[in-house]
This record gives structure tokens, C-alpha cells and sequence, in this order.
RNA sequence: GGAGAGGUUCCCGAGUGGCCAAAGGGGGCAGACUGUAAAUCUGCUGGCACAGCCUUCGUAGGUUCGAAUCCUACCCUCUCCA
């Protein structure tokens, strides 16, 4: 393929290629480019977030170039200084290896298994001896480390910095050494990190490495960064519904966001859903159902709409409902009491705030006593909320 | 090593002896509206055998008829000086 195209494949999407020259100048080689990307060993639970990345690094693979993908786990033992003071609990061997088998199984859903090479980061950083490590902590200055925005900021409002943070990035340059990557992606949040490696290399003789940095995806909540921690994420490996139901509850203005980075939508369709020539509902439901199909197939994407319709729309009881058994206690019992056994609420007082708030249905039929008893007779289906579903079958002994 | 500030319910943050299950905001949930959403309005937001009772305000004790509020010890965090 020739190199205006690839130029243009590479360039959808990203924040910003540094720089675009030496990436042409690498790419007229003819020869396969070593792409690198290093992930955090310590969330195996991949969201949309990580797969902006991971959705590029396919890019790279479809131009034939070849893929590391490089498991932190020995920076992970410091953690990517954030600011906050957290101590990271070492992970054992074990939990590395089995994560790592985990991140494998979620990214195979995006990359070609067969052209990846994995690799930790622990190989070589783990043998190094203290001299060495000193030698490498000496090719670098605290002065250039301030630098680095987070760093700088911290410095200036007096808060403290551990030393060893200043080695993360050291050490992610380094491993671009050792691997001797020709290109390295990062989110936008890594542009310090990554340019530490282009350092690292030039000193070691190498070509500097070109970085190419993604933006950070926004997580459902519309203002910050997705995340786990904070709870506003969309995981690859959800039920096909949350999915579905969490991709449709998104803001209309954060779905064009979603579809930039994340869609393989043309552009043309793209503009098309911006200036409102495509029903921003229409639109949601087609991103909704790409990437419900990416991640969990076809068929439960096309399950995961209809159930969705269903419910939200039509208002209606979903196909599959959760269906357990209870205890039945006594002929009648409290409506609170069987939410409760059933899993439907988390306690009496949810179960009886919801029902004050008009929020329950017992097989269809509105609930507005607190302390309503239902007959344990037959079973009954209960609603709790919009979507909290419950099929109660009673069982007596 | 020295000096000070502070730890409150999911989060931020008020509260300095009873009117405190604890203001206000955020988030979350529910209802109305809708395009599924957003925005807006309303309500809820410790637990339970729910007009009542029980447990919460860093931890453990103490004073008191009564403590998140006072006392003692301890743990932790932060700031400043050296």
C-alpha cells in the first residue's frame, strides 16, 4: 500500500504524530515497523476506553506491521504516578501471567492473534542490577522530569513526590530500547512517557522511536475520563445488553465523541449524524449495535436491540427474565420482603422507597402500599425500577 | 527533631452538649416530560419487624440525664520550620 494511505490510516483518529517525517521516512522502508504499546498488568478488565488504542494498533496490523504488546508488569509495581498516593500492592507471578492471559483473550476480540508478540517488561527489568539501573537514572535529569505536567504540578503546590515515580518513565523509555520499537502508542496522558523513550533511544544509538498519541475516550458520564474506578465505563465484556442499554443512555453530544473514536463508521455517515441529517436515535442505536456486536457477536447484538426496544421503548416485559425460587413464608407475605429474598433490592428500605416512588409493578400492575402482601400462591413477576426485573417462583416445604 | 491543621454518612463539605440519621452541593435512584437521551421539574438517598426501634460522625475508653460536639490515650493524613 503505498504511503499516502497508510499516512491516512494511521492518522484517523489520533491526537497527534510526532513526528509525521520520520514516521513517513520509516514507513518508505518498506519493512514491517515494530509498533509498541504497554498496558497496565493490573485491570484485566478491558473497557472502551483501552480499546481506542487497541483499535489503532489493528490499524497498524492491517498495514502488515508488526504488533508488541507489552505487559507493565514490572512498572506496574510502581504504578503510573497519578498524584494520588496510593500504594500498589505487588502482584504475584501468578496474577501477572493469569491477567495477562485475560488481556490476551479481551484484545483478540479487536487484534489478529496470529500477528502479536507479547511481551513483559519484567524480562529485562527484573535482571537489571542496581548499577544499571543507576546508569540508566543518570541519562536523565529532575529538571527535564518536572517537566512532565503532573509532576510539575505537584512540585509547585508543594506536594510530595516519591523517587521511584521518576523511573516509571524512565523506565517505559527503556523498554523501547530494548525492544527497539519504531513506533509507540500512547493516550494522550502518555505524551511525557513516550517522548522519554525517543530520549532513551537517540542516546542508545537508535532511531527515535515516532509517537503516535490517541485521544482519552470520555466514560458515560460526559465529563470525565472512562474509567473503572469511577464507575462510568462500558466494559468489552459486559452482558450484550448493559452494553447495548449503556451505549444507548449516553448523551447525544458525547455519541459523536464515541463515534470518532471508537465507530468504523465512514465519515460520511459520521458528518451526516453531526448535522442532524441522521436521527440522533437512529444514529445512537446503530453505534449501540456495532459495538455490541464487536465485542459479543452479531446474533447478541441483534438480541440486545430488540430486547432494549422492547423495554424502553414499547415498554414491555423483556424476553428473558431472571427467574428464581423462594421460600414462600406463610400464605401471604410483605411485597418489601419477597424483593428482598428475590435479589430485585438491596434491602426493606430500598424495596419500600421504591414502591413509595410509584416505582414498582407486580405482574404489571402498579404497587402503592408499602406494606402490600402478595399471596404466595402463584408466581408472580416483579418490577423494580426501569429495568430490574424478577420472575418469583415460591417454593414450600 | 520542632510548630500547627485535620480525620463527619457513596464523594465534597457544614455542624462545637440536647431541636442531629446530621445543613448544602455532587453523584446515584425513582416519577413526570422525551427521541433512548440531554435539559427541566418533583421526590428519595444508614439499617430494620418502618407513625417505632437499632447502628453511624478515625479507634478505644471516660465525663454527662444526654456527645459528631467536652476529656484522655492511640492510629492516620496534611501544612510549615529545621
Amino acid at each position: 500500500m503505498d504511503i499516502e494511505k497508510q499516512l491516512k490510516i494511521i492518522k484517523r483518529g489520533a491526537d497527534g504524530i510526532i513526528s509525521e517525517e520520520e514516521l513517513i521516512e520509516k514507513l518508505r522502508t518498506g519493512k514491517p515497523l515494530r509498533i509498541k504499546a504497554g498496558f497496565d498488568p493490573t485491570a484485566p478488565d478491558l473497557h472502551l476506553g483501552h480499546t481506542v488504542l487497541i483499535r489503532k494498533l489493528r490499524d497498524f496490523q492491517k498495514l502488515g506491521h508488526h504488533v508488541l504488546l507489552l505487559i507493565g508488569d514490572f512498572t506496574g509495581m510502581i504504578g503510573d504516578p497519578t498524584g494520588r498516593n496510593e500504594t500498589r500492592k505487588p502482584l504475584t507471578r501468578d496474577d501477572v501471567l493469569k491477567n495477562a492471559e485475560t488481556y490476551k483473550e479481551q484484545v483478540f476480540k479487536i487484534l489478529d492473534r496470529e500477528k502479536i508478540e507479547v511481551v513483559f517488561n519484567s524480562d529485562w527489568m527484573g535482571k537489571m542490577t542496581s548499577g544499571e539501573m543507576i546508569d540508566l537514572a543518570s541519562r536523565f535529569t529532575v529538571a527535564r522530569m518536572l517537566e512532565r505536567k503532573d509532576f510539575n504540578k505537584r512540585y509547585k503546590e508543594g506536594r510530595s513526590i516519591a523517587i521511584h515515580e521518576f523511573l516509571y518513565p524512565l523506565i517505559q523509555g527503556y523498554d523501547s530500547v530494548v525492544l527497539r520499537a519504531d513506533v509507540e502508542l500512547g493516550g494522550t496522558d502518555q505524551l511525557f512517557n513516550l517522548l522519554v523513550g525517543r530520549e532513551l533511544q537517540k542516546e542508545s544509538g537508535q532511531a527515535p522511536q515516532v509517537v503516535v498519541t490517541m485521544p482519552i475516550l470520555v466514560g458515560t458520564d460526559g465529563t470525565q475520563k472512562m474509567s473503572k474506578s469511577l464507575g462510568n465505563y462500558i466494559g468489552i465484556t459486559e452482558p450484550p445488553s448493559e452494553i447495548f442499554g449503556k451505549i444507548m443512555s449516553i448523551s447525544d453530544g458525547l455519541m459523536m465523541h464515541y463515534y470518532t473514536l471508537l465507530s468504523e463508521a465512514d465519515m460520511g455517515y459520521v458528518e451526516d449524524v453531526k448535522s442532524g441529517k441522521v436521527h440522533p436515535k437512529k444514529a445512537k442505536e446503530a453505534l449501540a449495535f456495532e459495538l455490541t456486536a464487536r465485542f459479543r457477536g452479531l446474533n447478541e447484538a441483534e438480541k440486545a436491540k430488540e430486547g432494549f426496544k422492547k423495554l424502553f421503548v414499547k415498554k414491555e416485559i423483556p424476553d428473558e427474565v431472571d427467574e428464581i425460587t423462594i421460600k414462600a413464608e406463610g400464605e401471604r407475605m410483605r411485597l418489601s420482603r419477597v424483593m428482598v429474598l428475590s435479589g430485585a433490592v438491596k434491602g426493606t428500605s430500598e424495596a419500600m422507597r421504591l414502591i413509595a416512588q410509584n416505582g414498582v409493578r407486580v405482574d404489571g400492575e402498579k404497587v402503592a402500599d408499602e406494606k402490600a402482601e402478595v399471596s404466595t400462591g402463584k408466581p408472580l413477576l416483579i418490577q423494580a425500577g426501569k429495568r430490574t426485573f424478577k420472575k418469583v417462583f415460591f417454593k414450600r416445604d
